[in-house]
DNA sequence: AGCTTGACTGTGG
DNA sequence: ACCACAGCCAAGC
């Protein structure tokens, strides 16, 4: 496949339950190190097309980027119920991380 | 065919 | 830890 998007849409659905990845991460494993915003306009756009795991995107930080505060919250439920602890505000991503590596594509 | 916008990121004060 | 700036690039107008 070639489309960024294509390959974004790809590689959130890989994301494991339990795992979180960052939208500087995807946008690498989908060929554009410096497409970050391009993920987040993405599942923005996409997430309700596509039945996307939208929550398992978070932002460098290990936090939630959205602003809106009612969807903020039910992100973090839904990580919480895969078992993805929170410190703070902030989720450990040097545990929860998920890094499958050039390998895996 | 431009211009604007953003669920980003790294750097620097 | 917090704020400001500057690159980044596809989608929407």
């Amino acid at each position: 496949m070639e489309a960024f998007t294509q390959k974004v849409v790809f590689v959130i659905q890989h994301i494991p339950s339990g795992k979180v990845m960052t939208y500087g991460q995807i946008a690498a494993h989908a060929g554009s190190p410096r497409g970050a915003r391009q993920v987040a306009r993405l599942l923005h756009s996409m997430s309700s097309k596509y039945n996307l795991p939208w929550h398992r995107v978070i932002n460098a930080e290990g936090r939630i980027s959205i602003q809106d505060e009612v969807r903020r919250e039910a992100q973090e439920q839904l990580l919480r119920d895969e078992g993805i602890e929170f410190s703070g505000a902030k989720v450990d991503l040097a545990k929860f991380r998920y890094d499958p590596g050039q390998d895996s594509f």
